[in-house]
DNA sequence: GTAATAGTGTCTATCAGACATTATAAC
DNA sequence: GTTATAATGTCTGATAGACACTATTAC
């Protein structure tokens, strides 16, 4: 480290700054059948509450290893992609010291992270994730934020629904996820020329069974989370 | 600092990780008149070559202070709303160490930041910004693209273009921003609600004079940047 | 007068929203 | 058969795109 003689406008070097301990923390989001939007939380270290999974960063790691990290530790999850959200910067915001915090989020199938260590963990909804520390309700708030974004009109983006699936569980899941009605007429013409047919169809339903769709162009997008 | 005597899992201190060094920097974008959307660089303190303003994160000091510090002090702008765009974190990206930067956004008028200290700063155009170290090239780009999502519905709402302007000053502001034509139609109705008119006409034009208006609701937002 | 630009009116193609109709299963 | 759901067809109102027309200035 601080092997080049870099001095600044005062002659001092990079170690002569105090720097700042810089952490990560992580949404992972995901899809409840009957809940509805959940939020994994992990009991924190010190024993009082519940709060997001995060870490300090190590040195040489990036920030997206030190996620992956932090939730293979804490919750048993890994092979992430998660993606950054905010930098909580307010000096005094910690009370261990000067620590700027980057938020992030991530989307994983349900059965990633059911029953994985549950008594550490647990799954909150988005909307009453209970007391958290720090900026976890901000970062939260800003991972669903980002979310609905993303499900805004494309199907499935973040593959929560498999690979197959008809169009009403497509709509169910939509609706879930940004939390309001999807007009069923428009849902069906906006998705349908960016699905692709399977040929099967849905068993055991009510009416006349649903065809099977797929993600068209994206394959095997849907087992990436 | 680190008066609590929080210690991890491994019995370890804040104080026993090292930490990253952590620098902003910022692409400050204004409009002129004949090249069209321009950024702001700076003459590098080692001399060789320009690059984005920016400095090292100070103790007790959040990224948005230590964003104006630096604009203040290299570029005699002052009074800025910088907002975060994205953390580089590659831990190879700075040969002087470990460090990282987050990237930020401005927008100001432009007389705000013309024939300031024109040795040491120059304007240049977003699409050609010249060679830039580390990954500044990287938030030129996400800084422009965030100043054209901002731009796509709303009539100048960093206030480019001061208090009073006719539409079609508006729509050529919009089209040097967004890099295309705007059509006159359509970009007419949905600002014009958005406005209101002012009473003035505009003189000295060629044919018949525009109106001027002003953003509806938000009086003096122009002067902000 | 002509040329140029501002502002308004109108036609059309597209599309979201709504609803009707047909198809095919469970019961 | 009835009931429930899927899939498709059709009508309507809103709006982007295009163009025509009028208004008002410089020259």
């Amino acid at each position: 480290m601080n092997t080049n003689p870099y001095r600044d406008s005062s002659g001092r070097t990079l170690a002569d700054y105090p720097r700042p301990s810089v952490a990560v923390d992580t949404a992972v989001l995901t899809l409840d059948e009957q809940v509805g939007l959940v939020v994994l939380e992990v009991r924190r270290t010190n024993g009082a509450g519940w709060g997001l999974p995060g870490t300090f960063l190590h040195e040489g790691e990036t920030l997206a290893d030190a996620v992956r990290r932090s939730l293979d530790v804490k919750a048993g999850v890994s092979g992430l992609n998660p993606r950054q959200l905010h930098v909580f910067d307010a000096p005094d915001r910690d009370d261990r010291g000067w620590v700027l915090s980057v938020g992030h989020v991530d989307v994983v199938r349900p059965e990633r992270i059911q029953s994985r260590a549950p008594s550490t963990t647990r799954l909150m909804p988005v909307e009453r994730p209970g007391r958290l520390p720090y900026d976890h309700a901000d970062i939260i708030e800003r991972a669903v934020d980002y979310l609905r974004a993303r499900y805004s009109d494309r199907p499935d983006p973040d593959g929560l629904l498999g690979d197959e699936f008809t169009i009403l569980q497509l709509r169910l899941a939509h609706e879930r996820i940004t939390g309001r009605a999807m007009q069923r007429d428009w849902f069906r013409r906006t998705m349908d020329p960016q699905l692709e047919p399977t040929g099967l169809m849905a068993t055991g339903t009510r009416g006349r069974p649903a065809e099977l769709f797929r993600r068209r162009g994206t394959a095997g997008a849907g087992t990436r989370g």
